[in-house]
DNA sequence: CACATTGGCGCC
DNA sequence: AGGGCGCCAATGTG
């Protein structure tokens, strides 16, 4: 019994149907289930170890977590849609040819709602044909079993399906938060939590000084034309408030404005009512949305849990007893890239631990702030700077590496769908795009309309170039990830993820068992790299720190 | 009034 | 520099 489906039963509403399915999808034995009974019947069947399939991880696993149930293995048949809906891998399937469908939609926004609850105005699902899930698993099954590459796709799907689970239990678990460290540092930064409206004392000591040096008592300096004006009208010669701009003028006004800006930022991003929203008994839970990026990273809706400042991250404290075990992959496209492109040179580079001395060392450019420039430059498509000019040495030096990117590139200016190592395609580009572009074919290059179209041809070529890498990055790290969290199943003590940032995972670890953790990080990383690239030469070097609260670590 | 867009900036 | 995001406040639009 490989596969176990969890449906909606459409004769009586309410009541779950766990539907056994062969490795085909053929389907099997059917149970039925209330759904109060629900969590007790899939641990029950747990332990068989069946890959549960069900239309929405985000909406059927966390009334599971609250009762306490996980599982290992999951089909996510929402997220398994939506990549082999566009992989160029199953474009002749049958998935990939038919219109659009229920399966395209976005992510419901809420868990799974109790029955007989608010939703009692939805269409009844006895009388109108909802989505199959037993069908869609068929569907996906055969579009994989034709694809050129089934086995990358399979490893593909189950990595997503993995983060998916991952990312609920995460939400579900929290990540470790001190409040009252949080404000502390609030405080400390921008004067005690202020009652009522009004604004921290530090931030309106500052928004003084800035009005003062202007010689503008009532500025705005939040509203940025208004600031624009302001500063405009005191002489400063500046087209934008941007930091960076600001930065190149010597005025009284600069040094306050650039504080203010900064705490300004901290205070309306992750400040008091940013803690009162998303902090709750020690904990903060943000909204993971696995794949919610084109190129396969996670993204949040909420919280911001991809962007925690610097300044906040000392809040983030294990709880007494127990250590944070923090790692991060070093350099880990421009390892990608070199796995993915076979370049020895570049895998040569990557033996040492960090890549970017190892360009150094083989004598390619002279500093490490060149070589990570320079790479930075190859993946992202740097036209400008010096990154631009560092990259013919770079193209010398790792030549299939630098060809790689170039012609996904190439690629993308011409249109077409690039893939990550496992199969995840780019999108197409819209309609608009393509008329453009065709329009800019027809009546010649000399035309301002056909420069528009050169240069969104260059734009969607920066694109596809940064998608293959970073894309496959992303792979990399699902794979490192959902080794972890079956090795860390067998620690005991129950050390388990808090954390996920692209190329970096947070365990929260009981302390007897916190060096033990941190070799099953590393072991995972040397698995992702099996797992995605064989005996590759290519190494992926993690950091890996045991620490009391995360700003310890780097 | 609600919603969408923009400028600016945080993260990788 | 250059790719990918999300969030906030302010501002623009229906």
């Amino acid at each position: 019994m490989p596969y176990l489906l969890v449906l909606d039963d459409p004769a009586r509403p309410g009541d779950v149907v766990l539907q056994e399915a062969d490795d085909a999808g053929q389907p099997g034995a059917r149970h039925i289930v209330g759904v109060d009974d629900l969590p007790a019947a899939v641990a029950r069947h747990e332990r068989e170890r069946p890959r549960w399939v069900w239309d929405d991880t985000a909406r059927r696993y966390p009334p599971l977590l609250t009762a306490g149930v996980r599982v290992e293995r999951c089909h996510d048949l929402r997220l398994c849609h939506a990549i082999l809906r566009r992989s160029t891998l199953t474009a002749g399937s049958a998935l990939a040819q038919a219109g659009p469908g229920p399966w395209d939609q976005p992510r419901t926004e809420q868990p799974l709602a109790v029955a007989g609850s608010l939703f009692d105005e939805l269409p009844d699902p006895a009388t109108t044909p909802g989505p199959d899930p037993a069908a869609e698993l068929r569907a996906q099954l055969d579009a994989v079993a034709g694809a050129a590459a089934p086995g990358r796709l399979r490893l593909l799907l189950a990595a997503e399906s993995t983060g998916a689970l991952i990312a609920a239990e995460m939400q579900h678990d929290g990540m470790p938060w001190s409040a009252p460290t949080h404000d502390a540092l609030l405080t400390q930064l921008l004067g005690p939590r202020p009652t009522g409206g009004a604004r921290p004392a530090r931030l309106e000591e500052l928004a003084v000084q800035v009005r003062d040096a202007l010689g503008q008592p009532h500025v705005h300096l939040d509203s940025p034309p208004e600031l624009l004006r302001g500063l405009r009208a005191a002489g400063i010669d500046v087209g934008s408030t941007r930091t960076w701009e600001l930065r190149e003028h010597d005025h009284p006004a600069i040094g306050p404005l650039l504080a203010y800006k900064k705490l300004a930022r901290l205070l309306s991003a992750n400040g008091w009512a940013w803690m009162d929203a998303w902090v709750r008994d020690g904990r903060f839970h943000p909204d993971y949305v696995p794949g919610g990026v084109v190129t396969g990273r996670w993204a949040t809706s909420g919280g911001g849990a991809l962007q925690l400042p610097a300044a906040v991250r000392g809040a983030v404290r294990a709880d007494p007893g127990w250590r944070l075990v923090v790692a991060d992959a070093a350099q880990l496209e421009p390892r990608v890239l070199a796995a993915m492109s076979g370049d020895g040179a570049m895998a040569a580079a990557a033996r040492h631990t960090d890549l970017y001395e190892g360009v150094v060392d083989a004598g390619i450019v002279a500093t490490r702030k060149d070589a990570k420039y320079a790479m930075l430059g190859a993946i992202y498509g740097a036209t400008t700077g010096a990154s631009a000019v560092l990259m013919p040495r770079l193209t010398t030096a790792y030549p299939r590496a630098v060809a790689l990117v170039e012609q996904a590139a190439r690629a993308g200016e011409r249109g077409e769908q690039v893939s990550t190592w496992l199969g995840r395609s780019s999108p197409v580009p819209g309609e608009a795009w393509q008329a453009r572009r065709r329009a800019a074919a027809t009546e010649g290059g000399g035309s301002e309309d056909a420069a528009v179209a050169r240069r969104q041809g260059r734009d969607w070529g920066r694109f596809t170039r940064n998608f293959v890498v970073q894309g496959t990055a992303a792979e990399w790290a699902l794979c490192w990830m959902a080794s972890l969290r079956r090795r860390l199943r067998d620690i005991p003590g129950r050390p388990h993820l808090v954390f996920f940032l692209h190329d970096e995972v947070m365990v929260h670890s009981p302390g007897a068992v916190a060096d033990e953790v941190a070799q099953a990080v590393r072991d995972a990383a040397l698995e992702a790299g099996r797992l995605l690239f064989g005996d590759t030469p290519v190494e992926f070097a993690l950091q890996v720190a045991v620490v009391d609260s995360y700003d310890q670590a780097k």
